[in-house]
DNA sequence: AACCAGGACACAA
DNA sequence: TTGTGTCATGGT
């Protein structure tokens, strides 16, 4: 078992606490927007930027340790959003049954302000992909080509999510060894189309919502729903809406009477219902159909437990 | 053992 | 414009 001294700081890491109501890291941490989280015995363990970073929540509030001395923490408070006010951006949705079913089995789901490029990357490898297996492909990314970065004794090597100038620097197959298949031609064509300059990736945040999506459409391997997913979960357009099959088939489930909606038609109706949070609405609906799905397997499992009992 | 996964893309019709 | 096959790999 834990020795009581284990639970606290390791030499040389720092601890801090902030206030912050409503804010669910499990449920922020697994709404697959970000895929280098850990659920270990403390809290939830991972990596921001060069820094290893264990989290935990303590009644209304929201603690952290960090590997090294830290005095300006703001580059933690602007990852996880701390000043913004959820009661404000549900008070901008609409009123109707379905979104609130989903607030309500949510409660306390955030989102993110991630890394551009780590974000891009990442939903570059998500493409057709379970989002546990994105996890392990990200890993396996980071253990490969990122730079290892301090942890606390005792636990380990970790490291940064590697560079676009390192990934642009790799061989096709090295990549495919990180089991991203396909994905690592269009991985590797965009890293060395940022690492060339070929697009102004950290001016997207002036642009409108139409133009910088437009910019990051000239990807490779990047479409609709890949680019709104960095808009909205690394630039913050918070109107971003990315559609997958999950936000699909929870908008024709909840909204089309389960009828089968084209991409157009769905984005007109995303665009004039959800209002100016529509990306927040979304994670929310996203989020929402995954648990009940999985609360869905676990009645079944259950159920096949108490027959085998009898 | 089929079927599907936080898709994008080239190519039909 | 809308539909279909392909890409690679692993989970359910």
């Amino acid at each position: 078992m834990e020795h009581p001294q284990q639970l606290q700081p390791a030499i040389g890491s720092c601890r801090n606490v902030f206030p912050a109501h409503d804010y669910d890291l499990a449920a922020t941490l697994t709404s697959g927007q970000a895929f280098r989280w850990k659920n270990a015995e403390q809290g939830w363990e991972g990596v921001i930027g060069k820094r290893w970073v264990l989290l935990w929540n303590t009644h209304g509030q929201l603690e952290a340790t960090v590997a090294g001395p830290e005095v300006d923490w703001h580059w933690l408070s602007h990852y996880l959003q701390l000043d913004l006010d959820l009661p404000a951006v549900v008070a901008t949705f609409p009123e109707e049954p379905p979104l609130r079913a989903a607030l309500e089995a949510c409660r306390g789901l955030r989102l993110l302000r991630q890394d551009p490029w780590e974000c891009l990357a990442s939903f570059i490898l998500s493409s057709s992909k379970q989002i546990c297996q994105i996890q392990q492909i990200v890993q396996s990314l980071c253990e490969r080509f990122g730079e290892q970065i301090p942890t606390p004794s005792g636990v380990g090597a970790r490291f940064a999510f590697p560079s676009a100038a390192r990934l642009a620097q790799c061989e096709e197959r090295e990549l495919r060894e990180c089991k991203m298949g396909f994905r690592a031609t269009y991985l590797l064509e965009t890293a060395q189309v940022l690492e060339r300059r070929e697009i102004d990736f950290a001016a997207l945040s002036s642009l409108s919502l139409e133009e910088a999506r437009a910019v990051l459409l000239e990807l490779p391997g990047v479409g609709k729903k890949i680019a709104d997913c960095v808009l909205l979960f690394a630039f913050g357009f918070q109107q971003a809406f990315p559609v997958d099959v999950w936000v699909r088939k929870a908008l024709q489930q909840l909204y089309f009477s389960g009828r089968r909606v084209n991409p157009r038609r769905l984005q007109e109706f995303t665009e004039a219902h959800f209002g100016p949070h529509a990306g927040y609405a979304q994670q929310y609906l996203f989020h929402y159909m995954r648990v009940v799905q999985r609360n869905r397997s676990l009645e079944i499992l259950d159920s096949h437990d108490q027959t085998r009992v009898r």
